[in-house]
DNA sequence: GTCTATAGGGCGATAGAC
DNA sequence: GTCTATCGCCCTATAGAC
């Protein structure tokens, strides 16, 4: 769990093949370890590699870019949170559906002190930011996919969807920078009252 | 107006200088050109520079990368948001002010022969959408901002800034794909009515 | 694995405007 | 003289092609 046991050669060699096992493992860690130590810009592809004791090749062949390997969670997330919302009974209401979802993923996915670190680094770069809200929104479009595929109409579908995403990334900013005693639930649950305080009156003018 | 008159060599010449005036218009219209023609991925900023008449290197003074050059105007809209909101009277409420400028923006900005032209070229490529989603969500940190120094509260301004700017983006999309005919602020009001129908219930389990 | 085009940053030189 | 726009050439890392 913890970033520094990088280099720890692996207890129990299972039958260790030419090459160390879990290069991906290794290069997830050696990237978060360098972007947090130096920043993301003041790492290269290469040092990542080499810390993992991979060429720099062998880097591009599990992530896309050089950003890519911070988000690998977040298909995790997504799996989840969709598998979530197909067990959920049909007669629940499309907003509340998506926000169920949001709510269960919480405690199982999320490591407190990983999140933080995490979160810092792509705070303090604008290209991390972009990517992340990539996967939000590709997550925004499954969601309201999967609203549609329940029969729920556009836009609604859409509306719920992004509701619900928002709802994910302000209760997720709580949990992270709130007091570490409250909890997943809470978060979300507070989020959504102040939610239900901000809705639009009609336009007359 | 047209995107074709990139060559045509300014009318009135203002005691031209060194070099052709505008740089930057001709540079933008170059590269909207070019990203129509192939995409933005087969057009290089070279190829680009050269069409406007100036080199590489001073497409990157203008514009901080490839994909800037496409969101120039976002800038303007923000301003325009934030101006809009700063005008709007106390006791509007917080999504309420927001909604309204999102209103008024529309007629004063766009020519919708050219957003969907450029709504074209973003939807072919993932890094500009990844562009586009960071001006929103600068948008919407800002506008939160512009709330909190109104006296509103957190998370209330933050919310409510993501629920205008939802409807914002929701309602261009429609603007955009729907009938010509249809105006912007119908497409405005009848998101706002959907949103409406969407609102979370108070979770109980 | 190797090779290469492209992005994009650094910086001094240059030619005008003022 | 100063200021500003542009050039031109050098550089490295990314990421895709082969």
């Amino acid at each position: 769990m913890s970033a520094t046991d990088i280099n720890s050669k692996d207890r129990r060699l299972p039958l260790m093949g030419r090459w160390l096992p879990d290069a991906h493992g290794r290069l997830a860690r050696a990237a978060l370890e360098l972007y947090s130590e130096r920043g993301f810009e003041q790492t290269t592809a290469l040092e990542i590699a080499e810390r993992a004791g991979v060429t720099e090749r062998t880097f591009f062949r599990y992530f896309a870019d050089k950003r890519e390997v911070l988000f690998q969670g977040s298909q995790e997330l997504q799996r989840i949170i969709l598998a979530t919302i197909a067990e959920t009974p049909e007669d629940v209401r499309p907003v509340d559906v998506v926000i169920a979802a949001m709510n269960k993923v919480g405690g199982l996915v999320f490591d407190r002190a990983h999140s933080i670190r995490r979160a810092a680094i792509i705070s303090a770069n604008p290209a991390l930011q972009e990517r992340e809200l990539l996967k939000f929104s590709t997550l925004s479009a499954s969601v309201a996919g999967a609203l549609r595929e329940r029969g729920v109409a556009e836009p609604s579908a859409t509306l719920a969807a992004e509701t619900g995403v928002t709802v994910f990334k302000i209760g997720f900013e709580r949990w992270i920078t709130g007091t570490p005693s409250e909890d997943w639930a809470e978060c979300i649950r507070d989020t959504v009252c102040q939610l239900r305080e901000v809705t639009p009156s009609i336009i007359v003018g």
